[in-house]
DNA sequence: ACAAAAGTGTTTTTTATACACCCATGC
DNA sequence: GCATGGGTGTATAAAAAACACTTTTGT
């Protein structure tokens, strides 16, 4: 084959055969449940063919006129109300042969799967339809077999997860507009494990990054020493934007 | 509207308009330019609507039975002729009326685009095609207006560069078998900057870290004292893999 | 001999880690 | 008073950063 400057087009559109796709959107949507130090993930039983009665990760197909994100949050939406909640594009798989409503040697309409991870706070998050057999937060860490590529999804939202809240400020999307020091250290100790800090060296370095501010005002919870409720400076932290900055 | 567990099933297939996809796949090629310490990007003139003759990321359509990432390949292979690069995904773009192909009001097809990224060596990156007015390399700092959303893409793809060298053993995927500490300094110098680390603390950092093992060979290029070549080991690098690993 | 590039070591500063201790509240 | 959770400080270890110095080659 020779090529010369005028080979240099986009090589298809005309003589080969493209596939044909069907693009729908799968939510990894962890909840944390700082009470009982729990890290789940919402999961959907399906109903319908393929994998009928397997659990899967909520997923919808992309409606005209509607982008990839808006998509994601009208799955989490039908499913939960939420307050705070952080939302983000996770990967995309596309492979041949990840549904099997495509037949591999039929070259059919394949199905491809934009994916987002949510991240919400148990305590707020609230099921719309009520816990049912087909709707349920399950441990991650005991999630079954799940429908389609889903455990991979999930494999996967799990690692971004981790990373993200060490090295990203997504807690404070994810908590109220006030919290108390606490209320964060125990966000992070159940997505990461109890040991990746202490408490008071976890309380210093984030108090000394300055973009944590008290607001004065304290709250009691049962007994012990009220605490303060601090806010998360926007303007504080803008020059950590963009910056490998560690949370830990 | 009311909802029970008898509604927790995917919402749409039936009563609503889907949005209908052509899926395609945009690649971001960086080359290192150690010698001259550039980061070019490889961009291409589009000879064809939309964006006529204007710049783009070189990108195809994906085909039948072709994989999402076989078809980024396929895009690269075309232009360039690699022994050792990097490639993974990048992030999805598809939201509507980025491609002036689908008319907005009219819901016409859209255009979805699985943005990959790769790194090669500029030195041994050969053109398939001569560089020419349809082909070419760019600084990607000089890069001028490009078709679609493709700036942004760029952007995208640069910043995950600089994170991935940062944290990840790339490198190794770009460099030869075996090669010199001085090109892996130098690699790191071109994307990330002359500032980021001396020479010195660059080496011991790295060889203290126990992966990198000197084959003993050494190579003499030009004057001065001849330079041992190393290799990546795998074996030894596996206890780092899915930790947070700084190879600044 | 000397410039050039490779490689080693040492000092200083900063940051991480472990842990002891004080403070304010409910009961 | 004392258990409980909130909050501060300090001593030690480890890592990052800066830079001086030695070693081996080509010319």
């Amino acid at each position: 084959m020779k090529f010369n400057s005028e080979t240099e087009t986009e090589s298809d559109t005309q003589t080969v055969n493209l596939a044909n796709f069907k693009v729908g959107v799968d939510n990894v949507i962890f909840s944390v449940d700082t009470q009982y130090n729990r890290l789940l993930v919402l999961l959907r039983k399906r109903k319908e063919q393929p994998h009928e009665n397997r659990w899967s990760l909520p997923g919808t197909l992309v409606r005209q006129g509607e982008s990839l994100q808006e998509a994601a949050y009208r799955t989490l939406a039908e499913k939960i109300r939420v307050n705070n909640l952080y939302l983000e594009q996770l990967y995309t798989f596309g492979d041949p042969g990840r549904d099997p409503r495509e037949a591999p040697e039929s070259f059919g309409v394949r199905y491809l799967s934009v994916s987002y991870f949510a991240l919400v706070r148990y305590e707020e998050a609230e099921l719309i339809a009520k816990p049912s057999v087909n709707l349920a937060w399950y441990q991650v860490k005991e999630v079954p077999q799940l429908a389609f590529d889903h455990n991979q999804i999930l494999e996967y939202g799990y690692r971004r997860l981790r990373n993200k809240l060490e090295y990203s400020p997504i807690a404070f999307d994810v908590l109220p507009e006030r919290f108390t020091l606490n209320d964060l250290y125990q966000l992070y100790c159940t997505v990461l494990g109890e040991n990746f800090s202490d408490y008071s060296n976890f309380r210093s370095r984030l108090l000394k990054l300055g973009f944590l501010s008290d607001t004065g005002v304290k709250v009691s919870r049962g007994a012990g020493r009220p605490a303060s409720l601090y806010c998360f400076d926007k303007v504080a932290f803008m020059p950590f934007k963009d910056k490998p900055l560690v949370f830990i």
